[in-house]
DNA sequence: TTCATATCATACTAAATTGATAGGAGTTAG
DNA sequence: CTAACTCCTATCAATTTAGTATGATATGAA
């Protein structure tokens, strides 16, 4: 298992605001976190689109958390920014080419247990528990 | 959480093979499930190295299992497959490029969580829990 | 011994995903 | 008005992954 980038910077940045306490402009962010702005900002319309932050636009606008920090799971991150799809590549025995909802093979059995306790992990690790 | 396709027919053509009994060759195996037969070689080359399959050559060879479905469990078949390499990105605060194996930094504190407990979902499906 | 059928090795190509950059339009406090 | 933001879209480059091509080597069987 790996994390993208994309997941890595997230993180980090959204620790960089949980720390902060309020908001902050994402050149302040890039700035201390070494991260590629235009970047960030395509990091950030992810995260604000799952409801993670909030913004706030013009000069000495920024980004704020609308959760605090205790309440915010690395799941509820994680999903905002990975790819979601799934390729699962069943041709048997039908001739299909992907899995459709009704086919038991063993492939599925495997990604689906391990999503359940992926997801099981994740959402127990709080944003908190990761500033030192 | 996405397997590769790789990763994928890996585990059907060992399904296949477990449930065959004895030993199969890849052109076999490739019939049946409708993968490529070249792609497959390449698998079984990983699956070899990582000493889940013995492999028999010239005429009327093909591949066995090394261990009964009971005890293969899909963590050792995952892992011969998946490319284990963890790009963690951490500029801050030292301005290095990787975490070094000092670094506590948040990012890298999920990671290992989930690796630990990927591992252990993973480890305790057998390949024959698989076979319907 | 010859031949069909295997594994094995290497190189290459194509497609998909991901990381990153560019330029500018709309917002808003000072 | 302007500086400092968010926001939007398009594009490019790097990396990874999927799949193909060609052929060498091994071996059981006719």
């Amino acid at each position: 298992m790996k994390f993208s980038t994309r997941t890595s910077y997230a993180l980090r940045a959204l620790l960089c605001l949980a720390r902060s306490g309020g908001s902050l402009s994402l050149r302040a962010i890039a700035q201390t976190e070494r991260l590629p702005l235009k970047y960030l900002e395509a990091i950030f319309a992810d995260l604000k689109k799952a409801g993670v932050v909030r913004s706030l636009q013009g000069s000495s606008g920024g980004y704020r958390l609308t959760a605090r920090p205790q309440q915010l799971s690395v799941l509820t991150i994680v999903s905002a920014l990975e790819n979601p799809k799934e390729t699962l590549y069943c041709l048997s025995p039908n001739g299909k080419k992907y899995c459709s909802a009704g086919c038991h093979c063993g492939v599925k059995t495997v990604v689906n247990k391990l999503n359940k306790s992926i997801a099981q992990t994740l959402s127990k690790i709080k944003l908190a528990a990761l500033i030192e």
